[in-house]
DNA sequence: GGAAAACATTTTAGGCTTAAAACAATTCGG
DNA sequence: CCGAATTGTTTTAAGCCTAAAATGTTTTCC
C-alpha cells in the first residue's frame, strides 16, 4: 500500500512544484478563456470573409484559400504540399481541386519525373479571378482590425507566433 | 471628362487623408498577415483538440462544444441559443441535435409555452461524460498554452477582446 | 379578430472535412 | 536486384456546415 505522501527525502527536489506533489488540481481557467476567445475571433472574422466572399464572387473559402496557395506559387504545387500549407487532409484537397479544374481555375498535370506526383497551378482565367478577389479581400481583412492600432498588430503578431511555437511544441510531445 | 485630380478647393478638407485622394492603394499587408496568423494558430490548436477528443473519447469536436453549452445551462437552452452561441447555423445546430439525442447524451423536449421552440438538456448520461473529458480537455488546453507567460495570457486576452469588437463593429457596418 | 410580420425550427441541396483504408510509384537496405 | 518501407494520392464512410427555402407558431398592429 502506497503512503498517501512522498517519502521527507523525496520532497527535496519537489518543493517547487508542490501543487502536483499534493495533488492540488491546477487551475487552468485562463487558458481555457484564452482559447475560447481565440476560437470566438477566429470564427467571427472566418464567418465574415466567408459571406462577402459569397456575396461578391460567389466563391467558398477553401477555394479562395486554396487558390491563394497557388497564387503565391507560380510553377504550381504538389497536392501534398498544398494540403500541409492549408492545414487540411490529403482526401479534402483531392476534391477541392477536382472541382476547380472542372471550373476551369486551375490546371493539373502528373509530374514527368514521379509519376505519383500531381502538380497544379492556376490557370490564367483562375489567376485573374483570384487576383480580382485577392485586392477586395485585403480591405476587408483591413476593415475587420480596423480598431486595432499599429502597436496591438505587432504585439499581437509577436504573442501568436509564442503561441504557435507552445502549440507546435506540445503537438510534438504527443506524436514525436 | 472629370478632371485626374480634386480641384484645388476641394483639397483643402483632404490635407488629412491625402493618401486617399491620391488613389495610393493603402498597404494592409500587416493586417493580413495577423489574420493567417491568427487563423493558423486557431487551426493548429483545434486540430490537436480534435485529434485528441477522437483518440481519448472517440468523439468529435462539435459534439463537444455542444455538451459544453449545455454543462452551463442546467435548466437547458433552446436551440436558437445554442446555435448563437456556437455561432453555427440553425441547421446544423438540427443535426448535431438529433445524434446526440440518438446516443443517449441529451434530453429534447417541446416547450410548455411555445410550441415552436424546442428545449434540450444534458442526460445523467451526457453530463457524467462531459465533465470527464472536459477535466481531460483543460490540461490540454493548458499544455497547448504552456509557454505562455501569465502576463503574455493577459496581454492576448486584452487585445483578442479588442479584435472581436473591431470584427464585431465591422461587421455591423456591412449588416446593420 | 385577422392579416401580416416575426420567430424557431426543419428541410434541402450542395459542398467541406476528416480518419482510415486502399492503391500506386519510388526509394532503401541487404 | 528485390522485398520492404516510404511517399503521394485517391477512395470510402460518416459526419459537419452553410445558405436558402419551407413549415409551423406566435406576436403585432391595425
Amino acid at each position: 500500500m502506497p503512503a498517501p505522501w512522498p517519502a521527507v527525502s523525496d520532497c527535496i527536489d519537489m518543493l517547487d512544484s508542490e501543487t502536483k506533489v499534493v495533488e492540488t488540481p491546477e487551475d487552468h481557467a485562463e487558458e481555457l478563456r484564452l482559447w475560447l476567445r481565440l476560437l470566438t475571433c477566429t470564427t467571427l472574422i472566418e464567418g465574415e470573409v466567408r459571406g462577402r466572399l459569397r456575396q461578391r464572387f460567389d466563391v467558398t473559402l477553401p477555394r479562395f484559400d486554396l487558390m491563394a496557395q497557388l497564387d503565391k506559387a507560380p510553377d504550381g504545387m504538389t497536392l501534398s504540399d498544398v494540403s500541409k500549407r492549408m492545414m487540411v487532409s490529403n482526401g479534402n484537397v483531392t476534391g477541392l481541386v477536382e472541382r476547380l479544374v472542372e471550373s476551369g481555375h486551375l490546371d493539373r498535370r502528373t509530374s514527368d519525373t514521379d509519376r505519383r506526383v500531381q502538380v497544379i497551378r492556376l490557370t490564367k482565367l483562375g489567376r485573374a479571378e483570384f487576383r480580382r478577389m485577392a485586392a477586395e479581400h485585403e480591405t476587408w481583412i483591413a476593415d475587420l482590425f480596423a480598431d486595432l492600432s499599429p502597436k496591438d498588430v505587432r504585439d499581437l503578431m509577436r504573442l501568436l507566433a509564442k503561441t504557435k511555437a507552445s502549440a507546435q511544441k506540445s503537438a510534438a510531445r504527443r506524436r514525436p
